[in-house]
DNA sequence: CAGTGGTCTAGACCACCCA
DNA sequence: GGGTGGTCTAGACCACTGC
């Protein structure tokens, strides 16, 4: 393995496994090369493949069965998400094997709702920049996405960064912060009219409503959001890993 | 640290940590004292005080902050749970401060539902047992669910273990078996007029929807479920840290 | 029995933060 | 600069699996 500098030995390890999955070198069922040859093929410590693998085991991908091997999980190609993979839309939608893209519904700078205040911590007179965005799965709306920010956090002018990013890279995009961790409610509701018109819901079609709160490693929040997600187009398939 | 056997001292940590953090010995937003002085004090080496911090991390008691220290997480006590505490649906009733308890509605032997063939890979003619749980909170019914295991998979006769254990441990009572890896499905629905009679829901209420497997390390499905989620009542809260 | 993953150690160096 | 967490190594031993 060519070490770069920049990344860690155990998250390259981890990417070239990955891909290697990806592309059935490894595929779904086999065995993969033991610890110790996977680490003198790298060239690196056997602690650091272990790393690797371990954050493949906690993904779903792989499977480790002491005193026998390292197998890749025969499920890799149903599609779940691990809950790390949660909010990056665009790749759910591509990985559900439809052709995804984005409608940005609306980008404003407003007076923070009441609901926002308590969630960012907001004073009473506080400002977001809101931005309001719909996902599509072959052209079929899936997700109705309402994310605010603190103005007061934004480094750059509002506007400036384009809504195709995950939301870590968003979030540091718009403010130089870095997510430490988010604490998400998820609810089942009935749409109002105006989500069902965006998402082309018949009345009394319910559909999984998630609120989010991102904060950075001081616990102060950085973004709080809304979604809504059409699980009847789109599943919402989680897949955990067991110790 | 006494270090028992059949435990790792890693693991050991984790819970001389976290018990430490529960009884606020450690309060929400105190720094941890360093990896070092822990390592010396437990008698440990910094690699398992590593170990368990990381484990500590990923279910979001604590925040690591790189050239700083270790804090508690000050959200601690909002209750939310991470993705590994979903299962145990007794423990997220007594989190959210009010008092658990379990009605079993059926134990049955029958024939496996088409459903139920394919998620546990049964022929047409497989039968499972079947549990079927209420859990309520201070006596108000707000989960519904319905387990079902492969009849061939037992190894004790039915109705031998009691409904009150958490699933990994129902299932290895049962079966024998350790779950590896379970792979589930989030929806929105309205239940039928059966669940709604059992939960005491209103028509047009919606609830959340579990369809959940759980499978062993050779990729063979142990148990199947679906659950009835009353989020009105009990809010479905998970914290995710990232990286 | 040989080989695998699981655990643990001791030590080193780095990147980062704060005083 | 001194202390913190982040990374990596080399080596050891254990527990378990399959043959």
């Amino acid at each position: 393995m060519l070490v770069e500098r920049r990344r860690s030995v155990a998250s390259q390890a981890t990417a070239i496994l990955a891909e290697r999955i990806r592309t059935q070198m490894y595929p779904p069922g086999a065995r993969l090369p033991s610890e110790s040859e996977l680490a003198v093929e790298m060239g690196v410590s056997r602690a650091s493949i272990r790393t690797a693998l371990g954050q493949l085991a906690t993904q779903g991908l792989v499977l480790r069965k002491q005193g026998d091997g390292t197998y890749v999980n025969v499920h890799v190609e149903t599609v779940p998400t691990s809950l790390s993979g949660l909010w990056n839309f665009l790749r759910l939608i591509e990985m559900s094997g439809r052709r995804p893209s984005i409608e940005v519904l609306a980008q404003t700078v407003r007076a923070a709702s009441s609901l926002e205040q308590e969630r960012l911590l907001l004073p009473p007179d506080g400002q977001v920049f809101c931005l309001q965005r719909v996902f599509f799965a072959d052209d079929v709306p899936v997700i109705l996405a309402s994310n605010a920010l603190p103005l007061d956090a934004l480094r750059v002018p509002p506007l400036h960064c384009d809504g195709h990013l995950p939301i870590d890279e968003f979030i540091h995009c718009y403010s130089g912060a870095q997510i430490a961790y988010d604490i998400f409610d998820i609810s089942a509701s009935l749409p109002d009219v105006a989500v069902r018109a965006i998402l082309r819901l018949n009345e009394h079609e319910p559909i999984i409503a998630l609120a989010q709160v991102f904060y950075d490693r001081d616990n102060q929040p950085l973004l709080c959001g809304s979604t809504s997600y059409n699980d009847k187009l789109l599943s919402l398939r989680l897949v955990q890993s067991w110790s």
